[in-house]
DNA sequence: ATTTACTTATTTGGATACAATATTGATGTT
DNA sequence: AACATCAATATTGTATCCAAATAAGTAAAT
């Protein structure tokens, strides 16, 4: 292999060589992770020299992915002062939540006419697969569940939206160290879901989602405000 | 005034000198307006380095400010070729309606139970204003009436949200010429709404703004599918 | 010893320089 | 004349360099 794509060392010092074009996305995803995933706290100050060299690129590459993030609104720039991380609070998880009934329902409801049954029986598969496999993969699949109910929407914007709107709301998940009995309950309103997506009952699925987005809310919310008071 | 803000020779020129950590900000602005009001056309090509000498600058502000111009949603970037102004079409203005109503309801529903009489007659004031200004004006204080009912709401992503759809759909509002008729309806609308905000009554309200945005859209619609077919 | 003014160092924001990719035009071939 | 190949040009993406601003550290004064 002769410079190619990535991993070099330890595994943490990253040197990604995407060719031309490709190294300020492949930053951006690898924050926008890090960040949800928690490696990267809330309020922590970004050093754009530090993941200059963290990835072997210039600060530029690393400039321009930061501003992405901060459009996302996982990033805030303060003049002169740099970047830090976003803050989390009791009051952005509900605002969150509140966006995401709104979001998400829209785009089911557009979504419920154009659904197939094909389409019903893959979200169903990915269900399947969400209860077996183990909780660290529980954020993605849940995502993808979704996504393939939101998907015959077919509006961009909407599902952008959702998406960005989802990565927030991740960050809150892996903030809560018990995603055992949410995820318990989760199963549950999914598989309701389903069914009511089946039927093609719009007025059903629509209180179905609801109701099951307002409950991780608050279930986020009850799990955050208890463990440490802010 | 020394060495000071903006403005040189004919007026297109504009060599903003910002100290410091401004320039990408006026930047931004400054094109999403064009963009806005159609100075930039839907599909054109961005040239970074006429836009750097436009505003006297190098092209590092101005790729800032075309990063977040594109999270946004107002540009596309393709790698290496650059970016292009977003193409507008029927499909995209129905999607930003539907997620405006979405958004707007959801606002004002969080927003009634904090809003004061003071505020309502503010939004008042600026319909007042709406009604005898020239139609020029009319996207500004239009804007400014909704945000004026909103805003007790403070939900920051909400709001960011609800502003950007305003914007994208401010895109649309100049395409079509007559803005005449369109206001004539809204004005009615609008004094309806402000309404059902005295007397707090929320389904009302809601209803009340429900329709607002729809008819709005659907003017829209049709006057951008009549004019030219695309 | 604490506070304030000043100096030094770190860091961001912007300009310039360079490399990689895409586009255009010219040239030659069939 | 149409098409392919290759050189020249333009434009983007990245690196390096410089300036402005903030932060840290040091010395002087009370």
């Amino acid at each position: 292999m002769k410079s190619d794509s990535r991993t070099e060392s330890d595994g943490r010092t990253a040197v990604l060589k995407g060719r031309h074009g490709e190294q300020a996305t492949e930053i951006l995803d690898a924050l926008r992770e890090d960040i949800i995933g928690g490696r990267l706290p809330a309020e922590s100050v970004i050093r754009q020299q530090l993941l200059a060299e963290r990835f072997g690129v210039s600060r530029m590459p690393v400039r321009e992915a930061l501003y992405r993030l901060e459009a996302e609104g996982f990033i805030t720039f303060t003049p002169n002062k740099g970047a830090t991380v976003a803050p989390i609070s009791a009051a952005d998880l509900q605002e969150i939540y509140e966006m995401r009934v709104a979001a998400e329902t829209l785009a089911l409801r557009l979504a419920l006419p154009e659904l197939t049954n094909a389409q019903i029986d893959r979200a169903e598969a990915i269900q399947d697969e969400m209860e077996r496999a183990p909780v660290a993969s529980f954020g993605h699949l849940n995502g993808a569940f979704h996504t393939t109910l939101y998907q015959p929407c077919a509006r961009q914007r909407l599902l952008a939206h959702v998406e960005n709107l989802s990565n927030a709301a991740d960050r809150y998940l892996r903030v809560t160290v018990g995603t055992l009995d949410y995820a318990e309950v989760s199963h549950g309103e999914h598989r309701a879901l389903l069914e009511a997506c089946r039927r093609r009952d719009e007025t059903a699925a629509i209180a179905c989602l609801t109701r099951h987005i307002e409950d991780a809310g608050q279930k986020l919310h009850k799990r955050l405000t208890d463990g440490n008071g802010s």
